[in-house]
RNA sequence: GGGCGAAUAGCUCAGCGGUUCAGAGCGCCUGCCUUACACGCAGGAUGUCGGGGGUUCGAAUCCCUCUUCGCCCA
């Protein structure tokens, strides 16, 4: 039967909700991770699960470890992103915001946020996130908001805040500033128009290239390098703008690239931040005129030409090359790549802008952390982020916070009409506090960032000490994806570490990979090729989902998945979980009700195969720990799946069959009960359902107990066995080469076989003797002698212990056969003897490698010998020429 | 233009100085419904570890360089 995770999953996600296991426990200490908020108004893909999913795994290791585990889930209030949503549902019903009025808007956006600003947080729950619910914050709640306003004002009264006067990157769709990290760039193909600039005295002119014409309205004069020779003595001369005929001047200036286009740049102050630069050193006094309105259409000014105003910039665009072309002022255009900012939020070109904006000083803010970091007091991983965050927190730029939007939290800035007085304030004012005049506040809301980046103490009450924020901050891990290392992870440092007494929020910043397609896109709505998780979790349950995402990629890579085929995709998610199922249903129906615990189990009741099995679940454990705090979390998934699959179904359970009835059947039963549980309290922070599910069902279950509060498993040394490993490896090795030679000679596998080893060495045979029900049974033997000498006749094998074994075939060996299998087997070992030799008898190596290496060759080689001579006698014996 | 990363089996990826280390999963080939599992079992095949150079006793693993691809920042 196989495993069918709908009936279990979502009864088993409303059990632990019930049961409360995933809020933090009283005692013990704590373990946190605050979760990247997504926005109100996203919907789950693939990414978020990807990134959720390594929290949960996190959180679920450790709260089996007995850390007071807080997972503190939320949303964010995402102010361009919600305005959009809303706004696009406006514009369905014919309507504009402005149309509503600011109040009647926001109110509006509250009402959508109410309604369906749980979605994610409930996705989350599908695919088995065990948050802490009863903690759930969103950066508008009112006490989030409280912090917010506490935050600027601190920075305001520091002197962190001020006004600046400067281009910003302006998106004239969602009609808003941007900061420099949610203006994208974008590599574009556009245009170069060569444009002639005559001089003003009517006796040449200048080309001038730019990718665009329609700012030149806005054009205020023409630049080039002092040093450039091609235009040596036309400084201080004037030429005219096309189209309009305004006259303007011509300057030098160092900042001019003398290979782009002519080496002449026009210099358009309000819409160009390297042109603003250049304008204010070479003429300081000239104004910076605005061409283009706040949604980038052309501006009606007498520096247009009547019939472009009111034209869109891209219209514009087109329209003036046309006229251009009419007046001969058009040299040419050509294409050009080059890269274009586009809006985060609605991949708008944004238009740089010359406007009044709220920034913070970041210099003061960023140093701290940086040292820190640099003094290891936490570590971003993977490592190859470094170059990375250093980079920028080194050349930090101040921050525009002010977002010309309606939603999000209101600039608490006032100004009194009456004396002009300008402050932050903690309170709403009713008058100014210097002349008791009329007071206004700034219209603009704050950047959405200005909130989240206070996530990690905002969360637990700050500025209020409330005993949730003692207790857990700071955090340990943050799980975030790296395209916010600069927009968010780095500003949450910072705000930890000034505003919380110098605590860095957490010590580990994973970085996760990002999930893409077969053609290594990412997965995007416009291009279609996104996976929503809740197919795969309708098709193949969550746990197979899981479990491919996280065995699927190591620490920080990306995974590539096939939006196509989620079959295959997630394949191995859900054959695991299958497999899993059924070893459980094995164990289960041969259980009986109560099982002895493996330690009160005589040790001498154990049998080889007992003792592997154990060694091989002690090694298990320690594996997957240490891969775990390292973070390797498809590591430790990898060596619980070989524990489980490997190791014990294929061959302890195989082995282990035909004594789990009768008198003896204690001791099995009690190392079969013990693997199985430990396995799966091993696999539940990854696969979390199915082993719920199976935990429930293993005898001496108490009612009330759940696997995902129980404990993790700590290694039993005294259960560690590196010689049983040896052993059984020897009779692993006997079977898998009585398989092979029955598949080789092509003997059905119904036909019972008789066999003869010959063990080389006492103790060898003794292991043999040992198990030799196992041999017999896996291998589909009739007879198996062990105290024999080796037929002539029959199929050989050698292992590397020297050891042999010899299958009776009665007439179906073929000698030639035989010849080539050992002696191709024997031509293996030549090589690898030459190439060992070759090594020994080097005196660099024996001199100059560590002994132990220089020791195990000189083994390995005695072993390969021994191999080798034993495969000699053998072709001799069988007239192998 | 600057920085970072990747290139290993048909596909997706591990391995990142010691050689039965050339691996896993999926796919492929052969044979099996062996009463836990055909989402399975058993047995197989497949790679000059991107090219070139270097360091080393020893390199898929370190350095340089080239090529291709991806990402980030200007």
């Amino acid at each position: 039967m196989a495993y069918d995770p709908r009936p279990v999953e979502s009864v088993l996600y409303k059990r632990w909700l019930d049961a409360g296991v995933f809020q933090p426990r009283p005692d013990g200490e704590p373990y946190v991770i605050v979760i990247p908020p997504p926005n109100v108004t996203a919907v789950l893909h693939v990414g978020h699960a990807l990134n959720n999913i390594i929290q949960d795994v996190l959180i679920r290791f450790e709260r089996m470890r007995g850390r007071a585990a807080e997972w503190l889930p939320g949303t964010d209030h995402a102010g361009i992103a919600t305005q959009n949503v809303v706004e696009k549902q406006l514009a369905d019903e014919g309507k504009t915001r402005f149309d509503l009025g600011r109040e009647a808007f926001v109110a509006r956006v509250w009402k959508f946020v109410r309604e369906t600003g749980d979605t994610i947080l409930e996705q989350l729950k599908i695919i088995g996130c065990s948050c802490d619910w009863s903690r759930t914050r969103f950066t508008l709640d009112p006490a989030y908001s409280h912090a917010v306003r506490e935050v600027f004002v601190r920075l305001w009264d520091e002197g962190l805040i001020y006004r600046g006067h400067r281009v910003i990157h302006w998106c004239p769709h969602c009609l808003t500033a941007l900061s420099d990290e949610e203006a994208e760039h974008h590599e574009t193909s556009g245009n170069l128009y060569y444009i002639q600039y005559p001089l003003a005295d009517g006796s040449s002119s200048v080309t001038v290239a730019t990718t665009r014409p329609e700012t030149m309205f806005g054009d205020i004069g023409l630049v080039f390098h002092p040093k450039d020779a091609r235009y040596k003595g036309l400084k201080g001369k004037q030429v005219r703008i096309p189209l309009s005929g305004l006259k303007i001047p011509i300057g030098t200036d160092e900042a001019v690239d003398k290979e782009f286009g002519t080496g002449m740049l026009k210099v358009t102050p309000a819409h160009d931040a390297n042109d603003f630069d250049i304008a204010n050193r070479v003429w300081p006094d000239a104004e910076k005129p605005l061409i283009l309105t706040e949604d980038a259409h052309m501006e009606r000014s007498p520096r247009v030409p009547q019939d472009l105003q009111g034209v869109d910039r891209f219209a514009a665009r087109k329209k003036i090359g046309k006229l251009l072309e009419k007046e001969g002022l058009l040299v040419k255009v050509e294409q050009h790549q080059h890269g274009v900012r586009h809006c985060y939020r609605c991949d708008t070109v944004v238009e740089p802008r010359l406007s009044d904006q709220w920034f913070v000083k970041m210099r003061s803010l960023a140093e701290p952390v940086l040292a820190a970091y640099q003094r290891g007091e936490f570590k971003i991983i993977p490592e190859r982020w470094r170059a990375t965050f250093v980079n920028w927190m080194a050349g930090i730029r101040d921050w525009n916070i002010s977002r010309q939007l309606w939603w999000g939290h209101r600039i608490p800035v006032f100004t009194c009409t009456k004396c002009q007085h300008q402050w932050a304030d903690r309170n709403d004012p009713a008058k100014c506090p210097k002349c008791g005049g009329p007071v206004t506040q700034d219209p603009d809301v704050l950047d959405t960032w200005f909130s989240s980046w206070l996530w990690p103490f905002a969360t637990f009450g700050w500025p209020e000490r409330t005993p949730d924020l003692a207790r857990f901050y700071p955090g340990h891990t943050l799980v975030t994806a790296p395209e916010i290392l600069q927009l968010w992870v780095s500003r949450m440092l910072m705000s930890g570490y000034h505003f919380m007494d110098r605590r860095l929020p957490f010590t580990t910043v994973y970085l996760t990979g990002t999930v893409r397609d077969t053609q290594h896109r990412k997965m995007s709505k416009s291009l279609g090729n996104g996976i929503d998780p809740r197919d795969v979790v309708r098709l193949y349950g969550t746990d197979a989902l899981r479990w491919t995402l996280i065995g699927g990629g190591s620490l920080g890579a990306d995974v590539i998945v096939d939006p196509n085929d989620l079959e295959t995709t997630f394949a191995p998610g859900r054959n695991f979980a299958n497999k899993l199922w059924n070893i459980g249903q094995f164990v289960l129906g041969q259980l009986p009700q109560t099982v002895p615990a493996i330690e009160s189990i005589d040790r001498r009741s154990l049998t080889l195969a007992d003792r592997w099995i154990l060694s091989r679940a002690q090694a298990t454990v320690r594996e997957a720990t240490a891969a775990l705090e390292q973070f390797r979390l498809d590591e430790a998934a990898k060596h619980c799946f070989a524990f489980a699959w490997n190791e014990l179904a294929d061959w302890y359970v195989e082995a282990v069959k035909p004594r789990m009835s009768g008198d003896h059947a204690q001791t099995p039963q009690a190392v079969l009960a013990y693997c199985f549980d430990l396995a799966l309290r091993l696999l539940h922070p990854v696969v979390p359902f199915i082993t719920e599910e199976l935990w429930q069902k293993l005898p001496g279950r108490k009612a009330q107990q759940l696997l995902a509060v129980s404990q993790w498993p700590a290694p039993k040394p005294e259960l560690e066995d590196p010689r049983a490993d040896q052993e059984f490896a020897r009779v692993k090795t006997a079977i898998e080469q009585i398989r092979s030679i029955r598949a080789e000679y092509r003997v059905s596998p119904k036909t019972k076989l008789r066999a003869t080893i010959v063990a080389r060495g006492h103790d060898k045979a003794a292991t043999f003797e040992g198990e030799r029900d196992t041999i017999v049974r896996l291998a589909q033997l009739e007879s198996l002698a062990l105290d024999g000498v080796a037929h002539r006749v029959g199929a050989h094998a050698v292992f590397g212990d020297g050891s042999e074994v010899v299958v009776a075939l009665e007439g179906a060996v073929d000698v030639r056969t035989e010849c080539r299998r050992l002696s191709e087997e024997k031509d293996r070992l030549e090589r690898q003897l030459e190439a060992l030799a070759a090594r020994l008898t080097n005196e660099n190596f024996v001199a100059r490698a560590p002994q132990d290496v220089v020791a195990r060759e000189r083994e390995k080689e005695k072993a390969w010998r021994d191999q080798r001579d034993v495969l000699a006698g053998k072709l001799k014996s069988l007239g192998c020429s």
